[in-house]
DNA sequence: ACAGATACTAAACACCGTTCATTAACTAAA
DNA sequence: TTTAGTTAATGAACGGTGTTTAGTATCTGT
């Protein structure tokens, strides 16, 4: 039965070809000012057309939520060649930032945003306590603090304590700058405070760690 | 002329009662599920009465906004009885951290949502740079930290790039609670999370600045 | 008592996400 | 090949949103 599989597929492409034209859209003039209509027009269907491959605009925002966490996965991995912990742990700060900053939509949609946030309470009330696929990233970054640890840094503290202080951090400074609360300082400015607070990071948090044990 | 007089008094009184349903409403059921709509009828006037105190819902929110910076602000002034600037810039993050969480749609309002900063981009463009009301608190918080600095904290730090780094901590510990992004560690172990990660900062950003220098 | 300003609203407008009855196109069996 | 049944797509509607406007009362000063 070779027709079933051909319909299946082009089920699949046409998912597809709504996600990515939302996520197009998304970018080119932002999330709060594109409608299922939008997308309609863009891909040249009705409106009720997308509900015949998604339950209801919040699916389409969980699917692309889902999508922005396996990119994230995939930028994790690019540190893996760092071989000292330390070093490593300043680039993994270092990659979140890029990452958010430059897919501010997805990183709006992963960490800032309520709406994906609602069904993925559905599904856990429905499918009892699912995996939370941003656990996976926040776990690869735990591993890094806990070599960190081996190297001497980050006595006396909790893993979990050190990875969610550091997540914080940088989620903080993303999510002022992706929100637009740091406009009053001007572009330039922003790029230093960012590089400056990285730095900071790694005197303070990082490094002195080490030190305090050297001495 | 006590008429005149009276009626202003009467504009004034109106605008009060919407702005204090309307947050009223908001901390209610939150804020994405209140319309000017409901508005109107807990106020028992027309919606279209709303537009003759306010320019759209934009004003509304925006004008809200700044009253959550002029209760953060009083909240600031009650960290100044502490001497000791390395002590108080601890409370500082306390309290910061407690506003926040003890008036979350306040907070969401004034550093997450995109809504007030369309109001701000537009007053800027007219009025010309506009002195914005939040610089207020960032300032207080730079001469908290100055003083650290004369204290012997924060030693070749730019005191621009340190303020900025503490409140991007803060910010994103907060803002990743309020938007609900840790809710897979649950309530109990997020308290402990909030007061590990201001225990961390506090030795290694602003303690471990001094015992280097004391070496 | 009357003219003019003021306060208010019902009704409409243009959108939004979503639903549903209906139509058109394709598939499988007679 | 015809026919019955499934599937894909849609036009039109529903109830909701923020917002505008034309019109109606009420109050004010002369």
């Amino acid at each position: 039965m070779g027709i079933k599989e051909r319909k299946e597929l082009e089920k699949k492409e046409m998912r597809k070809l709504i996600l990515d034209t939302a996520m197009k859209l998304f970018l080119e003039k932002g999330f709060e000012n594109i409608t299922l209509r939008n997308i309609a027009e863009k891909i040249e269907y009705s409106p009720a057309t997308i509900y015949l491959y998604f339950k209801d605009k919040d699916e389409i925002i969980y699917t692309l939520h889902r999508e922005g966490f396996e990119e994230l996965y995939r930028w994790q991995q690019k540190i893996l060649p760092v071989k000292d912990p330390l070093e490593r742990l300043y680039r993994h700060a270092e990659m979140y930032v890029s990452f958010a900053l430059e897919n501010p939509e997805y990183y709006d949609l992963m960490f800032i945003k309520r709406a994906p946030i609602n069904r993925i309470k559905e599904m856990k009330l429905k499918d009892g306590m699912r995996w939370d696929i941003g656990m996976r990233s926040f776990d690869f970054l735990k591993e890094n603090i806990k070599e960190c640890m081996k190297a001497g840094a980050f006595r006396n503290t909790d893993v979990c304590v050190a990875a969610f202080s550091l997540w914080a951090y940088v989620h903080g400074i993303v999510s002022l700058i992706i929100r637009e609360r740091c406009d009053v300082f001007g572009e330039e400015q922003i790029r230093c405070l960012v590089k400056g607070s990285l730095d900071f990071m790694q005197q303070n948090m990082i490094v002195n760690n080490i030190k305090k044990e050297e001495q």
